[in-house]
DNA sequence: TGACGCAACATTGAATACAATATACAAAAA
DNA sequence: TTTTTGTATATTGTATTCAATGTTGCGTCA
């Protein structure tokens, strides 16, 4: 039988903060006072704190001694850093799919990769940003390696915000929809060594488009 | 000029936590108890449960709700999976390392691993060990990429232990000492995709090793 | 007028107290 | 004898309190 899953509060809250930082609610910089963020959110200090403690863990904000919490603002660097590992991970966890994604899982992909079409037909932004970050979760849960699918959320999850801001321009759309093709072509064939080198490509770009984001 | 780092007891608490777990003193299974530590340790409850959520984000425990947290027992496919990825990270390191390392660093690397070749000279295990740990971390730190160096380092602490065990099998000694004096000699030459693959090959011989020792 | 020092306030760090939940054991009933 | 159930105890989850530290602003003195 489905047993009762219960979150201790400082998971949630730690979750719920997570959420606000990606959709910008929590723009970088936000000092993360204690207490306002007690009432806020109608908890106690202690799980606040040790929900903080996992959001420090994961990067997401940083703690200076005495001084609080603040999100974090990635300069320039840091993000193309982030990205070049990022590449790496969907790189090789494409590899490993290639080897290990059942006919079935491609076929999910080659559904996705259709509607990602049809959201570029009707110039459906939003769409098309979420059915894009489905293809390439799916490719890292097709690697079949767990510690892999953990590593790739948690870097993608810092990313979420900026690659949702970089998403905003418009002029490597339809480069982006074609390696798409590419992509699903390659797992298809099980071209592992081309996927990986091509899904590292893709977010190589990913970088240009936030980079001119940011010369802009 | 260089700031006073000062750090909260529960980053303290941590890292002592991490070497205990390392070192086989809390060898997995083991269940944390909070009061006990806490005497242990000579801290209270706060500091050691921020600890204990640190250690639960890197994956080296596991909670469980009103039951307490346990040194985590990875079964062998985690074990395998965690090494692939290991695999992964360093191949990719080495193949930045190729393109970002100076001379200096690349010097730093055949000094290492002549010091290697002594240690197997004079059947000294643990310099060995530490040795060859410091190759993979120094050829790590060569790609230059932050992200890549924490993440890379997250998961070594995780398989320190198992790695460490293995380490008492001699039979591949000999063969992993050859391994890196090609791994030497592809950095030596930037041949950056063979080093990639040399890596890899050779992490996943480790696998090999641990798997010999979990099966006997 | 400017710099220094002191004090009051704000905020985090740590410890303790209290509540919720799970486990173990014993007693009672079948 | 076995199963069940209630209660005691241990342990974690949460709230609150106290202490340590950083910041700000005002006043004084050179």
């Amino acid at each position: 039988m489905e047993p009762i899953h219960r979150q201790p509060l400082a998971i949630q809250v730690a979750s719920r903060i997570r959420d606000l930082i990606a959709t910008d609610q929590f723009p970088p910089g936000t000092p993360l006072k204690e207490v306002n963020l007690c009432k806020q959110l109608s908890v106690s200090r202690t799980p606040l704190r040790e929900a903080l403690k996992q959001l420090i863990a994961e990067g997401l904000v940083e703690q200076i001694p005495y001084r609080g919490v603040v999100v974090c603002n990635p300069d320039q660097a840091s993000i193309e850093q982030m990205l070049e590992l990022l590449g790496a991970l969907e790189g090789f966890a494409g590899e490993m799919a290639c080897l290990r994604a059942t006919r079935e899982e491609i076929d999910a992909i080659r559904v996705l990769t259709q509607q990602m079409h049809e959201t570029y037909e009707k110039d459906e932004r939003l769409s098309y940003y979420k059915i894009n970050q489905s293809i390439h979760r799916s490719i890292v849960e097709f690697s079949k390696n767990k510690e892999l699918i953990r590593s790739h959320e948690r870097l993608n999850s810092r990313l979420y915000r900026i690659r949702f801001l970089s998403n905003r321009r418009t002029d490597r759309w339809h480069t982006a929809i074609e390696e798409h093709d590419a992509i699903l072509r390659n797992l298809e064939q099980r071209e592992g060594l081309k996927l990986n080198k091509l899904l590292r490509e893709h977010l190589g770009h990913t970088w240009t488009k936030v980079k001119d984001l940011y010369d802009s």
